[in-house]
DNA sequence: AGGGTTTGCCAC
DNA sequence: AAACGTGGCAAACCCT
């Protein structure tokens, strides 16, 4: 049972049964409280049909409403408009409605401030859907849902395509659970980690005790002021001190024999730290007094963007989620009587690999814990040879040591390479290719005066390492969503805010009662299961994820 | 003053 | 060892 369903603007909305013809139309006052009884009406809860988990979704989940499923139309819309090679297309409801009808097509509106930042009460919003005004907009909704799912239909590998579908709509409303529901961040162990590596807190635009020192003793060395912040003056030291370099890189930096390096290096990672995850980052991100809203106090509520990424990896916008340093992680921790459950897909890209091509050397790698271990014993070198070749050629390299490493994973991999090398001549020559279920990469825009122009050789080849790394990537993101959807099913009846609060491409962390941990980890094993079968039935691939129960992922 | 670009580093 | 894929972000830099 299908539900399409539109907000009024005023806390209610209109609501249509899709069965083989849609219903009646039904108009609630309280829009909230209707999709929560439809959700637990029926022995199997409806697949909602809406125009954007982002638009409705998050005012569901502050009323306290989580649904089992949805159909998003905007996210249908671009990996639809994706497959056909228009990435660049407009794909809210409004755009893919002015398409069917041949009217003028609207630009995406450009999206407000995500729920991590804002709390406004749940009116749900009317229209960010961008219809022309005066349009029937549940209507227009079910005629998009019918030509999509036509659209589904038509193409080669139809059942792909639903399942892709129906994995990114999961993932925006994991999405926006998550966002909700904050990864548990205690600012007062934050706080230890910095005073610790920085020194105490200094006023506000001033420098940590530790970086100005460090500053202190750069010049010293060097024999006159440097500004360790600035390219520009490193570059300018480094000449004068007699170790000229192209750039002030790290790994650059670390080639040269002189008593300013260590210190040069030091700052710069204490300066990062101070920078991007400082006491500012603290205060920005993490809720540490009471607001109006109701959320709990030390959360970091990222803002998730689903599809944000070419290859359906998610993006962030603000407070840099995907990049939260190791040295900080310390400071998720579970709550007194709760637990984190954290779950690793190690080595996902190389498995995938293996799935998709079918090569049985590979396969056979990748049905043992350790991957590269093995490979290892294929290639009859050390593991860390037999990953660095592993990864050239699932990102193109080949400086350094790649170019035997290569030779001999053709030899032993044939059709794993294959795979990758074939995506890759796709993409030198301007073409595209698809994830195993069929999201596609973008064409590149204006490819025949790139090749024509200056640096088009070299503009070929980077082309052609993007696809080839696509068609792996751009599968592990879909074996990731798979697990987050399928973990949203299997998770047991939890309280508010408990669930999964985390997720960074091959990696969630769930926080949970500690009595339901046990519990958790079944569920996250059987969703491992669950996912490999569904994307690669009776494969022998193994994607280890290890559950681990823990007070702190650090 | 403010916007756009460059540099460099963090994550996977 | 060092330039090989996807990104976000901050500070310096460069321009209007």
């Amino acid at each position: 049972m299908r539900i399409a369903v539109v907000a009024d603007g005023e806390g209610g909305g209109w609501l249509q049964e899709l069965d083989e013809a849609p219903g009646p139309v039904r108009h609630v006052s309280d829009l909230a409280t209707a999709v929560r009884e439809a959700e637990h009406a029926r022995s199997e809860p409806p697949r909602w049909v809406w125009s954007a988990s982002e638009d409705l979704y998050p005012d569901l989940v502050r009323a306290g409403v989580r649904v089992s499923r949805c159909h998003d139309a905007a996210l249908t819309e671009a990996l639809l408009l994706g497959y056909h090679a228009r990435h660049g297309e407009a794909s809210s409801l409004g755009a893919a409605w002015a398409r069917l009808h041949r009217l003028p097509v609207p630009d995406d509106p450009a999206r407000p401030l995500g729920e991590g930042t804002t709390a406004q009460p749940a009116l749900f919003e009317a229209d960010r859907s961008t219809l022309p005004p005066g349009t029937d907009r549940l209507a227009a909704l079910v005629e998009v849902h019918a030509d999509q799912l036509r659209r589904i239909a038509e193409l080669p590998d139809a059942g792909r395509m639903r399942l892709l579908a129906a994995v990114e709509s999961a993932g925006g409303l994991a999405a926006a659970e998550m966002s909700h529901d904050g990864l548990p961040w205690r600012p007062d162990v934050h706080d230890e980690i910095l005073t610790e590596l920085l020194g105490p807190r200094p006023p506000s635009g001033q420098r940590p005790p530790v970086l100005a020192d460090l500053v202190t003793r750069i010049s010293e060395s060097v024999g006159r002021e440097v500004n360790p912040d600035s390219p520009a003056q490193v570059l300018k030291a480094m000449a004068w001190i007699g170790h000229p370099v192209a750039s002030t890189r790290s790994w650059v930096l670390e080639g040269i024999d002189h008593p300013v390096v260590p210190l040069l290096l030091r700052y710069k990672e204490l300066s990062r730290l101070h920078s991007a995850n400082g006491w500012t980052w603290l205060e920005s991100w993490v809720r540490q007094r009471s607001g109006p809203d109701g959320q709990r106090l030390g959360r970091f509520h990222p803002d998730y963007v689903v599809g944000g990424v070419v290859s359906g990896r998610w993006a962030t916008r603000g407070g840099g989620a995907l990049q939260i340093p190791r040295s900080l992680r310390g400071a998720v921790r579970a709550d007194p009587g709760w637990v984190l459950v954290r779950a690793d897909a190690g080595q996902l890209e190389p498995r995938v690999l293996a799935a998709v091509s079918g090569d049985d050397a590979l396969a056979a790698a990748a049905a043992e814990e350790d991957l590269y271990a093995r490979l290892a014993v294929h290639v009859g070198g050390d593991r860390e040879r037999a990953k660095i070749g592993m990864l050239s050629a699932m990102y193109g390299q080949t400086s350094g040591d790649a170019a035997p490493l290569l030779a001999t994973m053709r030899r032993l991999y044939p059709r794993a390479l294959d795979y990758v090398d074939s995506a890759a001549r796709t993409g030198e020559g301007g073409g595209i290719v698809r994830s195993w279920l069929g999201r596609t990469s973008p064409a590149p825009d204006g490819w025949a005066a790139t090749v024509a122009g200056p640096g088009g050789e070299r503009r070929r080849r980077a082309h052609g390492r993007f696809t080839r790394n696509f068609v792996v990537q751009a599968t592990a993101a879909e074996w990731a969503l798979v697990l987050l959807a399928s973990l949203r099913q299997l998770l047991p009846d939890m309280p508010e805010g408990a669930g999964i609060v985390f997720f960074v491409h091959d990696e969630v962390v769930l926080h949970v009662p500690a009595d339901l941990a046990e519990e958790t980890v079944r569920a996250v094993a059987e969703a491992e299961a669950r996912t490999r079968v569904t994307l690669f039935g009776n494969s022998p691939v193994r994607f280890p994820l290890a559950p681990v129960v823990t007070q702190n992922i650090g």
